[in-house]
DNA sequence: CGGGCGATACCCT
DNA sequence: GGGTATCGCCCGA
């Protein structure tokens, strides 16, 4: 089922950890398990909003439910859920799935994946793997005819699958915030 | 399967 | 012009 913009328009750091185990659902089939992510909350000095609202990241600015999306390192892509009230600039970044459908699309994304368990491990991969780009910046997943969507379907939520906190990875600031959310255990998470 | 390393282009200062 | 919410390759276990 479909989650509600309520579940969205909350704390960052309260709607990250309830994210674990929520399908993310592209139009084609392609289909994957949220098993990490990592909450960039309002005034967080390692978020891309840190500095005000700039072109790269008025979506992060927009409606909760909505998708900010953005180029790391000049190669990659990353997706973002935005969250809380329009104006707090606070989102999640999803940082790994579990893939669960439409494999041979994944892996025709990601020719260069050694295994499927390199397809959706890392935000890059994940959004490479969906086919998630910078032209899906902005778009709301509970849109009618949206191309990605937000289950609650949790296929088989097993029975270990609670949240798990850790640092964030991969920034320079604010690096001792627990922030960061994994399934434990779960052989898809990018670093353990 | 985990760690080290270099490449990449876009955005904001 | 500098920094970046990363990835793939290579190596050794």
């Amino acid at each position: 089922m479909k989650l509600a913009r309520a579940f969205f328009a909350r704390d960052s750091r309260l709607v990250a950890p309830d994210l674990l185990n929520k399908v993310l659902v592209a139009g084609d089939g392609r289909r994957g398990r949220i098993v990490e992510v990592e909450a960039y909350a309002e005034d967080d000095p390692a978020a891309h909003t840190y500095g005000g609202q700039t072109p790269r990241n008025a979506s992060m600015f927009g409606p909760a439910g909505h998708l900010y999306v953005y180029r790391s390192y000049g190669i990659h892509w990353c997706a973002n859920i935005v969250c809380a009230a329009v104006g707090s600039g606070a989102g999640v970044l999803l940082r790994a799935l579990e893939p669960l459908d439409g494999l041979p699309l994944m892996r025709a994304a990601r020719p260069l994946a050694r295994s499927d368990r390199d397809l959706c491990r890392g935000p890059g991969r994940l959004s490479q793997a969906m086919g998630i780009t910078g032209d899906d910046d902005g778009a709301d997943l509970l849109a009618r005819a949206a191309r990605f969507r937000l289950l609650d379907d949790s296929t088989p939520p097993p029975a270990d699958a609670h949240a798990h906190a850790t640092p964030r990875i991969g920034i320079s600031k604010a690096v001792d915030q627990p922030w960061r959310w994994i399934v434990p255990g779960n052989r898809f998470v990018s670093r353990g």
